[in-house]
DNA sequence: ATAATGTCAACTGTTGACAATCTGCAATCG
DNA sequence: CGATTGCAGATTGTCAACAGTTGACATTAT
C-alpha cells in the first residue's frame, strides 16, 4: 500500500472513538471480554495505544447500545441480562421479526423469492445431513438476509441490537434451538407466506418463529441444566 | 437547603455527563436547539461550567439514541429525520404499540381497565368541547400509561426513544392529527379491545392506530403546506 | 476472635492544553 | 469578472496530569 492510500485509509476511519467502538464491541460479542467483567479503561488506551478520553466515549457509546453498563465512580461492566430481560427482549424481537415478515410479504420480488427459497433448500440439505457447522451460519445468513430485505433500516438497526444483546444472556445456550427439523419446518412456512405475498401469514409465520424460540427459552430457564450443548438453530 | 442537603445531592447525582446527556436531551427535545443546527462544545461546556470532556460523552449517548449525529472533524449536529425515516419508525411503532396492546390484553387487571376508562371518559369530554389544552396532555399520559402497564421495560424503551426521534421531524406540524373525533374513536376500540382481554384484536387496534398516523403523515406529506397548524392527536 | 476504624493503592471523573482539521474570507490569477 | 489559492480564526480530536472515590487490607480496640 502506497503513501497516498495510506492516508486516504487513515482519513476514511478518522474517529479513534468509532474505532474504538467496533473494536470493543468485537471483543465483547466473541466473549473475550465475558459478560459481568469489569472493563479497566486504562488497559483499553494500552491496548489500542491510546488515551482514556476516547476509550470513555466509545464505552458511553456501547452504553447506549445497552452493551455495557456504566455504575458510576465503580467502573464499566459488560453486560449480563437476566432471564427476564431475555424474555422482554424475544417478545419485542418477535413482534419486529413479524413486522419484517409483513413488510417483505407487500413487496417482495421475484429475485428475492428465489433467493429464499436457495437458502431454504441449503438448510434443509444440512438438516438432513445433521451438519450443524453448515446450518448455523446459513441459519444467520437467512434470518439477516429477511431483515435486509424489508427495507427499513430503523427495523434492521433495532433487530440487530436485540440479537447482540441476547448473545449476552448468560443461559444462551439453553435457549439453542428445538432441533433442526422443527426450526426448519418454521422456515418453510416463513417462506411460504412471503412467497405468497400474504403479510399477515407473514407477519403471523415470522412472529411465531421467535415466539417458538421464546418458549424453548422458558422451558428450558424451568430445567436448568438440560440442553446445555445444543446449538442455536433459532 | 443546607449545606448537607446539598452536597448529598450532588453525590446522588454524580457523574457529569449524565447529567448533561439529560439537560441537552431536554434543550434539543424543547426545540431550544432546532434540528439541523450544528453544537457547539465549547459553548456548551461554557454554559454548564464544565470541561468538553463530559460534553463530548454526553453527545456521544445522545448520538445512541439517535438524537444527535456526529460528523467527524465537522460537528455534532441536531438530527433532522426525513419523511423515508419518520415512516420507517412510524412502522416499527405500529409493531410495538401491536405488542403493547397484546401484553396488556394478556395481563390487564381490573384497575388498570378503570383507569383506562377514565383516560377515556376525560379525552372525550375534553373532544366534546374541542379543549385541546386539555386533550393534549391526557393523549399523551393514556399512550405512556399503556406503555407502561404491559411491563415490558425493553418495549417501553425501545417506544419512547422513537416518539423523541419523530419529535425531531421536520414535518411532525404535518403529523399531527385527524381529528379529536377520529382520534377518540380509535381509542375507544383500543380500550374495548384490551378490556375484552383480546390479545389479537388488542394488537391490532393498537398496531392500527399508529398506522393510521402514519397514513395521515403520507397524505400530509403529499400536499405538503396544508394543515399545518392542527395539534398532535395521535 | 471479632468488629470497627484507619490507611493506601488502584481506578474513575474531570480538567486544561496542544495538535490537527475545517470554514470563511480575502488576495491573486486566468 | 469569476474561479482558485492561501491565510486566519474557530472548532474538533487527543492527550497527560490532577482530584476525588472506591474497595481491600492492616491495625486497633473491645
Amino acid at each position: 500500500m502506497n503513501d497516498t492510500e495510506n492516508t486516504l485509509e487513515i482519513l476514511r476511519t478518522r474517529s479513534l472513538s468509532g474505532v474504538l467502538e467496533r473494536e470493543i464491541e468485537k471483543s465483547i460479542l466473541s466473549g473475550q471480554m465475558p459478560p459481568g467483567e469489569r472493563v479497566n479503561e486504562n488497559q483499553l488506551a494500552a491496548r489500542f495505544g491510546t488515551s482514556r478520553g476516547p476509550v470513555r466515549e466509545a464505552l458511553r457509546a456501547l452504553e447506549g447500545l445497552g452493551l455495557v453498563e456504566l455504575i458510576p465512580n465503580r467502573g464499566v461492566f459488560i453486560r449480563q441480562p437476566e432471564t427476564d430481560e431475555a424474555i422482554e427482549i424475544y417478545e419485542v424481537r418477535s413482534a419486529l421479526f413479524g413486522l419484517a415478515g409483513r413488510l417483505l410479504a407487500e413487496r417482495v420480488t421475484d429475485a428475492q423469492c428465489a433467493q429464499l427459497n436457495d437458502y431454504l433448500d441449503r438448510m434443509e440439505i444440512a438438516a438432513r445431513n445433521h451438519d450443524f457447522e453448515s446450518y448455523y451460519p446459513l441459519n444467520l445468513a437467512f434470518h439477516a438476509y429477511i431483515i435486509d430485505a424489508c427495507k427499513n433500516a430503523t427495523l434492521a438497526s433495532m433487530y440487530r441490537g436485540m440479537v447482540k444483546k441476547l448473545h449476552l444472556f448468560r443461559a444462551r445456550s439453553l435457549v439453542q434451538g428445538g432441533g433442526l427439523d422443527v426450526s426448519n419446518s418454521e422456515h418453510r412456512e416463513m417462506v411460504d407466506a412471503i412467497i405468497a405475498r400474504d403479510p399477515d401469514r407473514a407477519a403471523g409465520a415470522l412472529s411465531n418463529h421467535v415466539l417458538a424460540a421464546k418458549a424453548r427459552l422458558l422451558a428450558a430457564d424451568a430445567s436448568p441444566g438440560a440442553k446445555t450443548s445444543q446449538r442455536l438453530t433459532g
